[in-house]
This record gives C-alpha cells, structure tokens and sequence, in this order.
DNA sequence: TCTTCATGACTAATAATATTAGTTTTCATT
DNA sequence: AATGAAAACTAATATTATTAGTCATGAAGA
C-alpha cells in the first residue's frame, strides 16, 4: 500500500504542535514532523510554504488554546479581582501545561502570530481590567498586568527562579499586589507621582 | 601577508555580539562572524567549541554588562522607592538600546547563561527590595518585580503592545503600583489573603 | 645560520536540513 | 480501458555546522 498517505494541514500543523512540546522546539525537523506522518519531507510543502510557515502556523495554534482556556476560566459573578485572579491563574497554568509550546509562541523572533489574536487574547483580562483601575489608566494596568503574568511565567520556564520557595504563592502574592496598588492610584487618580519620580532619576 | 591573522576569543565574542546587535540573531552564522575578522570559520574553533558555546558567551557579556548599567543606577542616598524605580528604568533603558542581544540572553531555549551571572545581576534589586517589602516576603516580592519588568520590557520589543499611549508612563506607573502594593501587603503582614483567594477560585 | 616544532590559520570533506525540480503512483472520471 | 489531476516520491542544490588533515609562520635551540 505505497502512496495514498492522505495527509492535510491541520494534521501535520497538530504533529509539529506534538513534536515541539515532546522534543523541544529546537530539535523539530520537517523531516521529523514527516516521518512522524508516514510521509517523506518535501511531501509537506503542499500544504505548508516553509518551516517557518509551520512554526508560525504552530504559534497561532498554541494562542487559540491560551485563549479558549482563558475564556473558560472567567466567571462573570465573581467580583472583579477574583475574576483576574482567576485568569491569571489559568493563564500560568497553561504555560505549566504547554511549556514548548508556550514559549516557542511568544519568543520566536520572527515567525510570531497574527497580531490580531494576541488582542483576542487579552480582551477577558482586559475587560475585568478596566473594572479596577480607572477607565483612562486601563491599558497602562493592562499591559503592566500581562507584563508581570507573562514575565513570571518566562522566568519559571525558563529555570530563572530557583532558589525555591513557593511559586505558587509568589506568583498570587505578586499579581494581588499589583492589582492592589493600581486600586490605590485609580482612587486617588494620581498620575503625578510616577511622572515626578521618573524625572527625579539619575542616569 | 598571508596567515597570522591573531584573533582571540574575547574578539570573536564581541564581534558575534556586535552581529547580533546588528543583523538580528537568528541569522547569525559562523561564516559571518568569521569574515568579519577576516578568517575563516573553521578557524573559530580553536577558540570556541560550537555555535551554542559562542551564543552562550555572547549571552554572558550581555548579562554583565546589563549587571554594570544597574550597578551604576544604584544610588544609595535616594530612599527606597525611588532606587528601586531608577533600578527598573535603567533595566528597561538597557533592554531598548541592545534589543536583540537582551532578547537573546533571556529566549535562547538551551544556551542560557550560568546561573550565578543571574543571580548577580539581581542583586542590587534584591537588596532594595528587602527594604520595601517585609523580609519574609522580600524573595517573592523581588520575583515578582523582576517579572513585571522583564515581561514588560519583553512585550515591547516583540512588539506585543502596540495599541498605543505612553508606553515610558504606563511602565512607571506599572512598577509603581506593583511597589505600592507589596508596600500594602508588607505592612499588613498578612499573606493569608492571597493564600486565600487562591483557594477560593473556580477550576 | 639552519632545523625543528608548536601555533594558528587553511582547504577539503561530512552530515544535517531546508528547499526546489522533476517523476511516479493512484484513482476517479470519462 | 484511457486519461489526468492529486499527492506522494526521488534526486538534486544550497547552506551551515563541524571534523580531519595540511601548510605557513616565527621562535627556540643546535
């Protein structure tokens, strides 16, 4: 039963997908990916333009499940600081779940996703985030927020952060007081201080 | 004026960081490190044992040198706060005028740098940071820190925040309220809440 | 001065991969 | 049964990293 292997995009995206998470990302090979389908490598730029394509196509894949995870984790009857405790929570957990995967989408230099879906992506946290600082400071609080969430996380997959103690906890602990000091500027609506600080600095 | 070309590793580390810096990471090549010092590559290898043990020197030059500019930026008289800012901006300073290098140093998958250099380099942030927060929680408010500015410096240059506003404001006021915070938190010696609102979620 | 020898560069060869070009098999449709 | 498109294949090319073995240089000792 020579040739009718029957092979589509979705399926060899999926493979690559399986091989980047086992194996690391750095170690995929098209010839790999192929093998891993019962096909040779040159069969697969019928359907994939180049590995680059593929990484990229791997990358999208990889936001969409973030995404869905994400979405699932909102609970529209918690207050407003449970809910983005919740999404980070979930968030963190995917990264735990998808290691590879997660990193390979959010470091490769080039072959990044469509911009469009990481601002699918953030629209639950962003929702919740303009519950709880003012509505003009919402994006700066947004974007300091997926900074610690998505920092914490590089540093932990990446083996940057052992010196033990509790993670778990840190990471709470970090995201609670972030969202507890955006509380306090929002109420007293002051954007004055930061500005003064960062004129007061050396350098 | 054929062969005693006298090249030294120190200069075929600082030639490959000056390519990265140039010409991006991923298409940094032996051959083009080589050429550039007027040899060719096999040559680098009486200096250097691989790619990825070059990559990785590479890495370690770019860790100390982000170590030397936060040095400079510490300045004991200013009270803790405002040091701890001025740590933060010089980081991010450094982060925006070696982009690819800094990017490297963190993303590289295997050829990350040795341990010791990060824990360096955290130092001076860790010392402030003991001051801020209570020193049971001094660890996890320093992770915390250095996940928010790291994931914030890392968005930016993936380009992940490009929606506009003050990207210099959103990033002090960030740390500042990450600051003011802890500051809540360590003063209350209370770590029971976010203990707490970590039991309490959904999932 | 001549020889020797270690150093440091070189050329040549190998292996792994991505990618392209051209060929063959299969199978549905005429 | 013949044909033609679809989908796989084999063969070939280009780029790199890496290894093996060779040659030039200049200092040290005869």
């Amino acid at each position: 039963m020579p040739y009718p292997s029957q092979i589509d995009r979705d399926t060899i995206v999926a493979q690559a997908l399986t091989l980047v998470e086992v194996q690391g990302a750095t170690t995929l090979t098209l010839g790999k990916v192929a093998a891993a389908l019962g096909v040779k490598a040159p069969s697969l730029y019928r359907y994939v333009d180049s590995k680059a394509a593929l990484i990229r196509a791997v990358n999208e894949v990889t936001l969409a499940q973030l995404f869905a995870e994400l979405d699932t984790a909102t609970d529209a009857s918690a207050d407003p600081e449970a809910q983005f405790l919740a999404l980070a929570l979930a968030y963190r957990r995917f990264a735990h779940a998808h290691p590879q995967t997660y990193v390979l989408a959010f470091t490769t230099p080039d072959e990044r996703p469509d911009e469009n879906l990481l601002v699918q992506m953030v629209l639950p946290i962003q929702r919740i985030m303009a519950q709880i600082s003012g509505d003009g400071q919402s994006l700066a609080a947004l974007r300091g927020a997926l900074a610690l969430i998505h920092g914490f996380v590089m540093l932990e997959l990446n083996r940057q952060l052992q010196r033990g103690g509790d993670l778990d906890l840190a990471f709470a602990q970090s995201v609670s007081a972030y969202l507890a000091g955006w509380r306090v500027v929002g109420s007293a609506e002051s954007e004055a201080q930061p500005m003064q600080m960062q004129l007061n600095l050396p350098l």
